[in-house]
DNA sequence: TGACGATTGATGCGAATGCATCTATATTCA
DNA sequence: TGAATATAGATGCATTCGCATCAATCGTCA
């Protein structure tokens, strides 16, 4: 008996959609991004993080918690942004292992620059798609897919 | 004036729960197969519009167009899928230029040990946490996300 | 027919990813 | 205290991806 616990129609139509639609929506955004000579939306991402957490910076582990990137993806990705002098790692941890990552002035620029366009395509995509009530709709009951699951 | 067509809130809270669920769903969906011993995602997505499209198979472009997966990725992806016997080139096509490709008996076996798993992970991630009236919902909402959007 | 542009699919190369492991420091606890 | 364990972050290696390009064939049209 294989056929245990499977999806109803519903479920595997739902999944299929998501899937989908993310996958679409990430290509578009990313290229549009490309197309600006800008970075990829990876970047975007951290450079977000470390923006809103300002001058006191993050760990690359608090990164890793608050983005879904590996522990050694976040290790590479922040080697390049600093690299580009998006970011600066201070040693001055009262953790000898650790480090805390800062973002620059030129950081934020990039991240502005990014968010022109990158906002821009979210307007596009999805908020002249459907009203603020469906908007709402979609991402509460996105909210119960949340692992774990979250209230909000 | 750089603040033109900016997205709403909703939009913008819509669009990150998006993101990040989906990558979340695919991040344990591909772990459940891993830790199955079985192939990763992109594998079945073949695998499957290869067992619908029957014993004519498909061409590779038709892959292409079928699934979000870029010319040299099917073609990458098709070497790999072949070299496992999950599938067969057939260079009989009246195109001389191309092929067609057929899963194997395998390749179906494949198919469904990774639909034994995958299936379960859809019910658990998905299925179990909402209804189907709300995943109908969810279905149709991200339905007008499309690109190009499409009725249904 | 025959030259030209379009289409199908593959591939060389550099960059990014996944996995396992490594070093270094911190923490715990006998 | 000191040995064992845990945590932070980096890295070697193999695989995969992205990009550009290529070879081969097809279709079109003068």
């Amino acid at each position: 008996m294989t056929e245990k616990a499977m999806p109803s129609p519903e479920a595997i139509k739902a999944w299929a959609r998501l899937m989908r639609v993310s996958r679409q929506l990430i290509e578009r955004a990313e290229e549009a991004l490309k197309d600006s000579g800008l970075p990829p939306l990876d970047w975007y991402d951290v450079l977000h993080e470390l923006a809103e957490a300002g001058e006191g910076g993050l760990r690359p582990f608090q990164l890793t918690e608050r983005t879904l990137f590996a522990q050694y993806n976040i290790s590479r990705l922040l080697a390049r942004l600093e690299a580009d002098g998006l970011v600066e790692k201070l040693k001055v941890a009262d953790d000898g292992r650790g480090q805390t990552i800062r973002i620059t002035a030129k950081g934020r620029e990039t991240r502005r620059r990014m968010w022109a366009v990158y906002g821009r395509s979210i307007a596009e995509l999805v908020g002249a798609k459907l009203s603020a009530d469906e908007l709402s709709t979609v991402s509460a009951l996105l909210g119960r897919l949340r692992l774990p699951p979250a209230p909000d």
